[in-house]
DNA sequence: AAGGTTGGTCAATCAGGTTGACCATAAGGT
DNA sequence: ACCTTATGGTCAACCTGATTGACCAACCTT
């Protein structure tokens, strides 16, 4: 690999591990998932429960943007929104049964890929890369600057 | 870190470099050019002279939106189209003086990166990590599966 | 010379996002 | 309590970057 070739080669790597996990997704039945999806996935797992303006925050997008996401999530069956108990303006969005689902066969995936990384270059080697990759991560998020979007 | 969480830290760790990369394009002058152009540069500067359907290739885009990209990248004064000296369809794009000054900004961007990079983390553990990228993306890549391509 | 292929453009359309106006409810100051 | 302001959400219009489809001119066969 050339010198200065480092970030771009890391994006490839992330790059066929993404296209993997959507190849097991489609496989498993979840084909209609669209990668900003995963944002909110991401999200709802971890809260379980939260509103639409905090969902497009999270994406960096609109409220408008992120209401018609989940809207089209909503009706794909990924997602429930019910009113919010506390607050008769806000729905409460949530993962259903086969949100959840995904959420998981998405986490076994990028397990898989890790694990598959670790067979090839060693447990040992993918350890130090495990370390340098969350050190430069800190790093950068330390000067303030890490956005988990991929998009350019 | 968490398990599973690698591929995702690569793609933020790439992301930040990113940034990084088109502040110091601002920076400099360039802050015109938007992330598809890179791929163009990157044709242009090892090919040297290429027709609009091969870029398009390259993107991974239909040739009318490489001619739209191209048009813009024209009247920013990036590249230059010419008449095509061996086929009086084709038009032979090539980089202005302009071009090649935004390319050689990138590729020393990247490298001041992957600098701070082993300073950050050391340089013999930064080989290991660069080793072990190449071998992952090797992986793919004989697995047909590799884009530059970041977008989603 | 004739037919099919290829580089490029023009035009219409689509998808995903944005801005802006608006309503209903919530929260706070007085 | 009351009035003002802030906030969650929706509707509507629009912009941008892409797509598909039709087409022309030049190339390459044969």
């Amino acid at each position: 690999m050339a010198y200065g070739d480092l970030p771009g080669h890391m994006s490839m790597a992330f790059r066929a591990a993404m296209d993997r996990v959507h190849a097991k997704l489609a496989e498993l039945g979840y084909g209609d998932v669209r990668p900003a999806h995963g944002f909110v996935f991401q999200l709802l797992s971890h809260t379980n429960g939260s509103t639409a303006v905090e969902i497009a925050a999270h994406l960096g997008v609109t409220k408008q943007a992120a209401t018609q996401l989940l809207a089209e999530l909503e009706t794909k069956g990924y997602i429930r929104r019910e009113g919010h108990p506390l607050d008769r303006r806000a729905r409460l969005v949530s993962l259903t049964e086969r949100g959840w689902h995904c959420v998981s066969a998405v986490v076994n995936e990028w397990r898989a890929i890790e694990d598959d990384w670790a067979a090839l270059v060693g447990a040992e080697r993918l350890d130090v890369v495990r370390d340098a990759v969350c050190a430069i991560v800190a790093d950068a998020s330390s000067k303030g600057q890490v956005t988990m979007k991929p998009l350019w």
